[in-house]
DNA sequence: TCAGCTTATGCAACTAGTTTCATAGATAAG
DNA sequence: CTTATCTATGAAACTAGTTGCATAAGCTGA
């Protein structure tokens, strides 16, 4: 149920598409929530047929045509809603952490490559989220005073990538010592 | 397709019920693991039909009875095999962060009651992580040797935590300073 | 003795999320 | 001129996970 919640935040923020939605999900909530194409495209059928949402078919010079969806009053009031109710409990599910559960099965040599695999998306995900902190940063502060408890999330995705990778090279460092 | 390698893997290390799993994934791997008992009874039977467990029923005195499973030969070979392939990602979803992020429909007040309601339950899971991490402590020196890498998991469990904590203490002195 | 808790297992119906496929115009590289 | 990529939307079928219910034995406290 908090997918139609992500959905009505970013758009509330912002009215869009759901091609649009698709990479603001990647570019900006990627650090606590993630979501299909198809997801979206259900999710915002949905949330027009509950009267949520509004449509308006924009055409679009050399593009295909865009559906783009806004808030309807019925929908900020949702939202509102819901972010005064205690949130569900997060559920959490992380296959590369299983494997290391079960790393008695695997030779030193196969631990030290899966966790600098591991290590390596991690980097990259760190880069990205600075890359998007400094676009933060060089916005409009009007802005970034309105929404600075969403710039915080990301600065949590920040911290929780450092943590991650100084456990990561600590492990790394333990398996090239003998 | 990893709650299989979840339910796997931790057979592997002891064999058990369902009943007994479902406690074993509460206590031991809830920082990057969860399940709930009708899917760990639904994969048990599964992965019997499929020749990875074999399955013994105990009558136990004083208590209803009991299926045990364990690892057939087979299964342990999944289970060595899968723990070699690169691991899938991991999906993070995290209503509370939606919440944040939908932050400026909340009251400063408001704000600052959601965060430390989700403090007190981070600093509730710190506290059973450390207890966790004091036990495996006090256990049989070669165990922990022999499962050293799923100790590790433990310790990023507990570093998360405190990064988490850290950062949600941030946020409320920055709700209580005007 | 009755109510509630723990141990123990399971079905049925549902919601959420993934994968595969399909369509279609524009643009860019070779 | 063909292949590939990007924009843009969607259906259908599948797998994973949740919720609600059912059963049943034993144990604990009022």
């Amino acid at each position: 149920m908090s997918l139609r919640y992500a959905v009505l935040t970013l758009l509330d923020i912002e009215p869009g598409s759901g091609y649009d939605l698709k990479r603001r999900f990647e570019r900006s909530v990627s650090h606590f929530w993630s979501a299909s194409h198809q997801q979206m495209y259900r999710e915002l059928h949905r949330l027009h047929a509950e009267g949520l949402l509004d449509c308006s078919e924009q055409p679009q010079a050399g593009k295909p045509d865009k559906k783009v969806y806004s808030l309807t009053d019925a929908g900020r009031a949702a939202l509102a809603d819901w972010v005064q109710q205690p949130a569900p409990a997060q559920k959490i599910r992380e296959p590369f952490l299983i494997q290391l559960f079960a790393g008695h099965h695997l030779s030193r040599q196969q631990a030290h490559d899966t966790v600098s695999r591991q290590l390596e998306q991690h980097r990259a995900l760190l880069q990205s989220y600075l890359e998007q902190s400094e676009r933060v940063e060089q916005s409009d502060p009007a802005l970034q005073e309105r929404y600075w408890l969403a710039g915080e999330t990301l600065a949590l995705g920040i911290e929780a990538e450092r943590t991650w990778i100084a456990w990561a090279e600590g492990i790394l460092r333990k398996l090239e010592q003998d």
